[in-house]
RNA sequence: CGGGGCGUGGCGCAAUUUGGUAGCGCAUGCGGUUUGGGACCGUAAGGUUGCUGGUUCGAGUCCAGUCGCUCCGACCA
């Protein structure tokens, strides 16, 4: 009998996720995998986003799309190959990626399957822009990108293909590219804070982080649950680079002609997998559920004598609440409540409703919350405001609790040492710089930390330079990053 | 690109040490009883052991090569 009971619970250890959070390394591809969002795929490097997965990423690209689009912005498409010459006309930007391209060729032309598009769009930016009427052109573009990494590490963080969208602004002066760049961080900024619950500091990189090509780059990084920074998303100044090496000028009012002033900026499916760890527990994932596809899940508990009315009862909870919220109906019979709570719960469903005949003879349900497992019976009337409410409340909450995580783990360092010790104990440093691109190396040498990003507001902190001792031009964030 | 690990039904594993013709759990199909936190009984189907070659009467097992995945570094969204 002991023995029996022991090999059930030996069983049940091996169905769902089977790695605590706490460690992390097998506990992120599993919950990956086992939540539905992808799997890997019969090619090297390239990962399948399952439809759960999709469906999350179709929530992002609606509401960033639609924000795109209320600041003008409007979406266009151009080709996957870009020439090798149109490549090479910008000569940093060549340099900063050509290790990464994949090329393909055919008998008059090498073409490389794209990094990143600033090249092929701004060959046709330079016939389509003539005057200053013409401007600002502001195009967004969602496709897919081929960087052909020599080892992957990690499912929607590093693959050699991954969807994005690309946006690629012309400006008649450098002012109004520092506004749309800084537009953009703040529609990243919401979509990243307001729906992924992922609190960020933002700011923009150093020289030697910044986009190869780019005047400069903001930045927005998010810390993971293991001490990694992660690049949620960049907005990059390019300055008169890319217009200078692909002709694009335009009439100013002033009957001069002038070069464009030029922004690029790019969020990725990336953000999946910083949903994932940020939120996730040793249950599954969990989503925010302004992010969330579907944001409650009905499970009807389905008895023999009572099935009908309380399958009845619960068509008509979907009915109800489903103009205001998504909801799923799990009326599947091959599969028993409590199977149904652990499938929910691994897929993250923010919120899930119970009803049993017990409650249909009491006119309630009982409601769940994944973040906390609270249960709360509510009476069937007043579900749908206080579904909106604790839906609210759950958004809130995921955010709260990272932004902590946020600060808990991100501390000052005085010295050298200090950042030393921080990096190991993965922590964010927050660190005094000099400015200097040597002190940079050395500490990203030694500790395997780099600058994240420098505050855009003058932050205050150690007054010396953590390398060098110096006095500290500005204070910046440390950590190592995915 | 440097170092480690692993490739056996869909998934997780056993059999490899000592070569003898592949087994278990989960999942799946069917029949039935169930259902308030991963139900149970019965039954069925499913594998040329990553690939190529070698040794042998005989290879999942030994040898060589190769491909893939994965972890740790370097690089990167």
């Amino acid at each position: 009998m002991g023995k029996k009971i022991q090999e059930k619970k030996r069983e049940k250890e091996t169905i769902g996720i089977t790695a605590p959070k706490k460690e992390f390394q097998d506990w992120y591809p599993e919950l990956v995998q086992k939540a539905g969002l992808a799997d890997y795929a019969p090619v090297g490097g390239c990962m399948v986003i399952k439809p759960y997965g999709y469906s999350i990423w179709e929530k992002i690209q609606q509401t960033l799309d639609r924000n795109l689009k209320d600041s003008g912005h409007v979406n266009a498409y151009f080709p996957l190959f870009i020439p090798e010459k149109f490549l090479k006309k910008e000569a940093e930007h060549f340099s900063g990626f050509k290790p990464e391209v994949a090329w393909i060729e055919d008998e008059n032309e090498k073409y490389a399957l794209r990094p990143t598009s600033e090249t092929i769009i701004y060959d046709s930016y330079s016939k389509w822009i003539r005057s200053w009427r013409d401007l600002p052109l502001l195009i967004n573009q969602w496709c897919n990108i081929i960087r052909w990494e020599t080892k992957v590490t990690r499912l929607f963080l590093r693959t050699r293909e991954f969807l994005w969208q690309e946006g690629h602004t012309a400006h008649a002066s450098c002012e109004e590219a520092d506004k749309e760049v800084m537009l953009i961080l703040k529609t990243y900024t919401d979509l990243i804070e307001n729906c992924l619950a992922i609190p960020i500091l933002t700011g923009k990189k150093s020289e030697a982080e910044k986009f190869a090509g780019a005047l400069y780059t903001a930045t927005m990084e998010a810390l993971m649950p293991d001490g990694k920074a992660l690049q949620m998303g960049t907005s990059h100044n390019l300055g008169q680079n890319f217009s200078k090496a692909f002709d694009i000028k335009f009439l100013d009012r002033d009957e001069k002609e002038k070069y464009v002033w030029q922004t690029s900026w790019a969020v990725t499916t990336r953000l999946i997998g910083a949903l994932t760890m940020v939120h996730g527990d040793d249950k599954g994932l969990i989503l925010p559920p302004k992010i969330a596809p579907i944001q409650i899940v009905i499970i009807p508990i389905p008895f023999k004598d009572s099935i009908k009315r309380v399958l009845k009862e619960a068509r008509a909870l979907e009915k109800s609440l489903s103009d205001k919220f998504s909801v799923k109906l799990d009326d599947r019979e091959s599969y028993t409540p409590g199977w149904k709570y652990n499938e929910w719960e691994m897929k993250g469903i923010p919120l899930r409703i119970e009803i049993g005949p017990k409650d249909v003879k009491k006119k309630q349900v009982v409601l769940v919350r994944r973040d906390t497992g609270n249960k709360l019976p509510v009476k069937t009337k007043d579900l749908p405001k206080k579904a909106g409410k604790i839906l609210d409340e759950i958004q809130k909450n995921l955010f709260r609790k990272a932004k902590k995580f946020l600060q808990d783990n991100t501390k000052p360092a005085g010295n050298f040492q200090q950042l030393k010790t921080l990096i190991k104990s993965k922590k964010m440093a927050k660190a005094g710089w000099c400015g200097s691109p040597a002190c940079e190396a050395v500490v990203k040498d030694e500790t395997g930390a780099t600058i994240r990003l420098l505050p855009f507001k003058k932050e205050k902190g150690p007054a010396k330079c953590v390398k060098c001792g110096k006095p500290s031009k500005d204070t910046v964030y440390f950590a190592k990053a995915y």
